[in-house]
DNA sequence: TATTGTTATACTCTATAACTATA
DNA sequence: TATAGTTATAGAGTATAACAATA
């Protein structure tokens, strides 16, 4: 029990899922006010970022890799098409699939995209207390995320 | 560039927020499957433990201490209480507000609850490797999540 | 028959404005 | 006039089934 001026959530403090989350929502929401200015969101960075890497991969692939379902994926590719950022273009050996790949001006937006990356990264780095933090809580992520 | 089978997702594998993400989801998938029985969703359980811990706290009050929306906030209530789990009662004192109680079922209900979360929550600290890689994630998880 | 991209659809979570009854 | 709870609504994100074109 808990006095009136400060309530007991000392169950919720020690629950791992519940600080997960809110650490997600505090670098999502720094994350779309330092991408505001190319009007990106998380999801359509990490397209950008494998298209980028690994230009003409099949949409499919991509969708896969970032585990987004294929049919959610269609709306996402066609706003960073229609907005002249990314391509499809027709596989000359199976033409059921598209290969995707950055426009000239996509590549452009994509290395901006990188500055302000390094920049919002640097700063939760620094929040963290420096890489070797940084390091040691992506290993602690990645032995919850990573499947057995 | 990456070769065709090992598409490079090098940026994404240091950024943050990306891992945050797919660690919660992970959790949280995890939370889905252990509460099915009860058919609790992670709001649901952590207003029940609010309630549990602080009974007769003011509606607008848990709403504020889960970060939820007061107009969000109806909709999850109105469903506790319809299932008989938690009841709003009118303030003597302000007519304008309601206080927020377990029912005699809902502490059963919540007691069984934290039996489940407490071997949900076991089964990922032992997969971080023990109580303190638990603790060193919680306290960063806490550096990002606490406002500076 | 199976696969790729697509459409349609639905459900959850979240955010905002405006209403009501009380203060 | 301000506040507590509510309603309505809209936008993301996500999940599934089914279809057309192609393999």
């Amino acid at each position: 029990m808990a006095d009136e001026d400060h309530p007991d959530l000392s169950v919720l403090s020690s629950a791992i899922g519940y600080h997960l989350r809110r650490a997600q929502l505090a670098v999502f929401q720094d994350f779309t006010a330092c991408f505001a200015e190319l009007d990106l969101r998380p999801a359509e960075f990490s397209v950008l970022t494998v298209i980028s890497r690994n230009p003409g991969l099949k949409q499919g692939e991509v969708a896969a890799l970032l585990d987004i379902q294929r049919a959610n994926f269609v709306a996402l590719m066609d706003r960073l098409e229609r907005r002249g950022l990314a391509e499809r273009r027709r596989s000359p050996t199976d033409r059921r699939s598209y290969g995707l790949w950055l426009t000239r001006s996509g590549a452009q937006v994509t290395q901006r995209m990188f500055d302000l990356w390094h920049a919002h990264e640097d700063r939760w780095v620094e929040r963290l207390g420096g890489a070797g933090e940084r390091d040691r809580l992506l290993d602690l992520l990645n032995r919850i995320s990573t499947p057995e």
